[in-house]
DNA sequence: CTTTTTGATAAGAATGGTTCTAAATTATTA
DNA sequence: TAATAATTTAGAACCATTCTTATCAAAAAG
């Protein structure tokens, strides 16, 4: 087997058809933390819908995270390939991908407080250019 | 001044009009993560429009703060009287809060990592109870 | 090879949570 | 008071997302 998006769409149980590859590449090799509406656009010999649906099967599937709490009010997804964190400038809503902390003490606290075994975690910090301007 | 929400009103530069001394009482005496629709119908007579209105304008003084990313597709709200961050029972949709755990190591690291000033952190941990069956 | 079955995709309609509008009410100031 | 400003309201509008139904493609069975 040559392609190796291929293989990760078999491992994961979905059929490797051309628009999933299509869609599983662009979100690889893009960090634009795109919205569907963007990804479409840029991909407009897929449909909306298909984007919607393929995403969706791609965030069960823990290939694709969500971003919500954008103040733009739309849905924005990110290619879970490596585990990291979100830290959004509130002034420009840019998402800055970050990875240099370690969610292993806070996984453990939450589990310590709820009894819950934590599958997934997101974390959104907030920010602004320290020498901007107070509106 | 005898009201204590009065003066927390008062502090945030928001006039303490009757909608808001009931919605901020409502926030701060309910742990329940309510949706605006939840908190309209148990609060008839302030109007859905001025629910959602009051809630943004406690958003943006901090009082409150959104909890998305729940997979009902509403906008949750919690008071934010506390630090705490939240569990989400991904099996029943609870939201839980919890507390035992200092995000001042995470702050720090977005810090170094971005350069940006952060303001605000939104930490949502998702996870199932250990007994139960998988679907 | 067909045929059948299953699953994926597409186009557009429908949904519904949230936001907007314009009018009515209430508070504030002169 | 009158005049101005801010808040609240009811309902309309919006629009991102989901749903519907039909079409299509791929795999499985025969």
């Amino acid at each position: 087997m040559l392609n190796p998006l291929k293989n990760v769409l078999q491992e994961h149980q979905l059929k490797a058809t051309s628009q999933r590859l299509t869609l599983l590449e662009y979100m690889m090799t893009h960090d634009t933390h795109p919205t569907a509406e963007m990804i479409h656009q840029d991909l407009p010999n897929i449909s909306l819908a298909t984007v919607y649906n393929t995403l969706e099967k791609f965030v069960e599937k823990k290939l694709v995270v969500i971003i919500d709490g954008i103040s733009d009010g739309k849905r924005h997804y990110d290619a879970a390939d490596h585990p990291h964190y979100h830290v959004i400038n509130t002034r420009t809503n840019e998402i800055i991908d970050a990875a240099n902390y370690d969610p292993a003490p806070l996984i453990k606290a939450a589990q310590a407080a709820t009894g819950l075994k934590i599958t997934e975690y997101k974390i959104d910090l907030y920010g602004v250019d320290p020498d901007s301007k107070p509106e």
